[in-house]
DNA sequence: GATCCAATTCAACAAGTGTTGAATCATGCC
DNA sequence: GGCATGATTCAACACTTGTTGAATTGGATC
């Protein structure tokens, strides 16, 4: 039984499908069929091998999927951390919409990993549940800090609760990226690449006005996404 | 082979399991495993009898799951239409409120149904698309004139994209209602059967501050869901 | 050229899936 | 009692799934 996780020792020994490879080819599929349909062989069917190679270079489904998580979780965590310096003086609701666009950025062409975030996938696969929610939990806590030190500096409602209103951005950006794209062209006519960021703007004004200390007052102007 | 839909004739035979009891076992298992993984072997074993069975009631899996949507959809789309009903004069806040607890009042405890609106259960079942669509649609259209109306009456921001706060509005309750219970009570110290109450009333204090004409105006006293 | 070893494939396993045709059960009607 | 008919079960089908042990490739090293 080989070891799970030990490519090519050293020499540039050409393999013909590396573990990246494989993880590029799982996301995929992942992202279609969620964990629990994905199979395997459709996994290895897209990767161009065979399904039994998957098993040497992982130790199970379950842990390819870990290893999924595990290359793309640690970016958006830090990235917002890095957000919550007390010594960053912009205006809140310019911290805010930057947590947005880091979202944005992030998981906009990655369906795979916001299902995953937004936890369907999950049942039925016990044993990362813990791994999700432990990434989760600090990024959560890191955007709560924002909204705490929002409040400290007058910027926001001092009655706001910041878990629930941790819940509802972050929640809804993720809806915006996920649903709004399927369902909204259907019922307007808008060009369907458009819509994200209209949903987004939409969605910081009007939350933006329901956390401000002064809702009246009016937003600075707030960066598009950078594609 | 017999027909799908011809539960017996009109004599007082006492049937071992009716169609009901089988949606009821279907629903139940629906909701945990999602379509996709749903067994029917699980829901025949739920309802007490072979999976034969359900091929003599309902033409496929499909179907099973069709005849739950028809079950369920129609009641909540009727009473949000009452609320259209351009003489009611009640404020605007009270009319959205007022969707939020058929929401509640319907889903809370069907989350077969909820994933289902979300859409992720669809994936897989081409055939049910349009229906759900076209329910969902009629729903989403009716709670849209409560948002022109509002407009019209001044409650409401006249800038306001009806469609896009119609989707702020019952998405986030979806959420509330389905991942917050289980979210929640990890991060604070709250009574998992609150959570959901205290989760609407801060979320709608939050929008409807965002859309309102005049934001600082407090809120009428906004009606508990009974349970 | 022989050897070693990582990378890859093959073939099969046991289990589970949706579905179906035939067979049984139980009741109402003559 | 006999019989039709609806309700229910049985056993099997063809197929897909995750997984694994043995076999094969192919380049690096001696």
């Amino acid at each position: 039984m080989p070891l799970a996780s030990s490519p090519r020792s050293r020499g540039p020994k050409p393999t013909k499908v590396d573990p990246d490879q494989l993880l590029d080819a799982a996301q995929a599929v992942f992202a279609e069929e969620g964990l629990r349909a994905a199979s395997l062989r459709a996994i290895a069917r897209r990767a161009g091998c065979d399904p039994a190679l998957i098993y040497y270079h992982f130790d199970s489904k379950e842990a390819l999927f870990a290893a999924l998580l595990e290359r793309r979780f640690p970016a958006v965590r830090l990235e917002v951390e890095q957000l919550t310096d007390p010594a960053d003086l912009r205006p809140t609701a310019l911290r805010l919409w930057a947590v947005l666009l880091i979202y944005h950025r992030h998981l906009k062409d990655d369906p795979g990993i916001r299902s995953l975030i937004r936890g369907e996938i999950v049942r039925g696969a016990e044993g990362l549940n813990h791994l999700i929610e432990n990434q989760i939990r600090q990024v959560t806590t890191a955007i709560r800090q924002i909204f705490d030190q929002g409040i400290a500096r007058g910027d926001l409602r001092p009655d706001l609760q910041p878990l629930l209103a941790t819940f509802f951005l972050v929640k809804m950006q993720m809806e915006i990226l996920d649903v709004l794209p399927v369902v909204l062209p259907r019922l307007m006519a808008l060009p369907p690449g458009e819509v994200v960021v209209i949903g987004m703007r939409a969605w910081f004004d009007l939350f933006w006005r329901g956390v401000a200390l002064d809702p009246s007052a009016s937003l600075p102007p707030l960066p598009d996404p950078a594609d």
